[in-house]
DNA sequence: AAATAATATGATATAACATAACAATAATGA
DNA sequence: TCATTATTGTTATGTTATATCATATTATTT
């Protein structure tokens, strides 16, 4: 799997674009995001990057997720209060995640059509919309199946 | 301002129709979100209850937080962490929040057709959703008109 | 009514999540 | 080089939420 590196690369090059300093300590929070498979928590990154670097404390890890969330290397679940690395961070964006109950996966869906309308609804009610957090926790179409499955054996 | 009062009394029907108990406790926390004009945090709550009711400790007020949650009472305000009345508790509902940056106002708003098209986005991704967090922050419109006059008058 | 079971609350402790404040160090620019 | 800025180290603390077990209240059964 070879986009974990990609997106690394994609990373440094953005930073350095925006005259924005890619830390080795930011580097590695990253990385880690990237290769979870799921979303991950402020703790668990402290836990894994203490590992390689015994200063790390809450104050690293945070500084490096504020830094990460700025850029738009990095999104939180509010709900969850994890993170997750966003793989089209070149392009501002309104996203949606979608969130798997069964197995923790999580997904960013870009329906640029359903955030205008949002905004729109919004709109109606006075209120103008600078940011939208949208989060929506369901099955994923293999915890579907497998609890359809599951059902049949029970029979 | 009737509507908190009313906004008690409907609450109390629904619990009896449930058969779930509306004990002093938790009518006590509706009230205090119910009549705060924004959003309510919940060590907020402790502080105000605890005043009334020495006894009160986190538990108490989480525990009554989680029942009136359940109950479709009061919605969480994930991106906040804080607590607010719903305002139209007898139908089941999706929702979104409109929250205001400038005066911390909290609006709920019902646009089912948003949350239809939603769902139906979520399942081209194979998700099937079964919870919405919608959160969307901004302005509302007295702080949108104030700030348009602080600009003009800064001329 | 008394016994039993189910709910709710009291009480203590601790877990999980996040920031403040100041010192030390490293990178950048004049 | 020297001053300036940005980053990281370090300690402490603030904020949000839950686990656990004891006690009390309410509902149900006998
Ligand atoms: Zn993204
Ligand atoms: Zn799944
Ligand atoms: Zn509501
Ligand atoms: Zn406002």
């Amino acid at each position: 799997m070879p986009e974990p590196l990609s997106l690394i690369d994609q990373a440094e090059r953005q930073c350095l674009a925006r005259g924005v300093r890619f830390t080795p300590i930011r580097r590695r929070v990253l990385e880690m995001i990237a290769t979870s498979h799921g979303a991950l928590k402020a703790y668990d990154l402290l836990d894994q990057l203490a590992k390689e670097h015994g200063a790390a404390r809450p104050p690293t890890i945070y500084r490096a997720l504020d830094f990460l969330l700025e850029q738009g290397l990095v999104h939180r679940i509010e709900s969850l209060n994890a993170y997750l690395a966003c793989h089209c961070p070149e392009h501002q964006h309104g996203f949606q995640l979608l969130i798997c109950r069964g197995c923790g996966r999580v997904e960013e869906m870009h329906d640029d059509d359903l955030g205008t309308r949002l905004v729109a609804s919004a709109d109606r009610h006075g209120f103008s919309i600078e940011r939208q957090t949208i989060e929506l926790e369901g099955r994923c179409q293999d915890c579907t199946s497998q609890a359809a499955a599951m059902a049949e054996n029970a029979q």
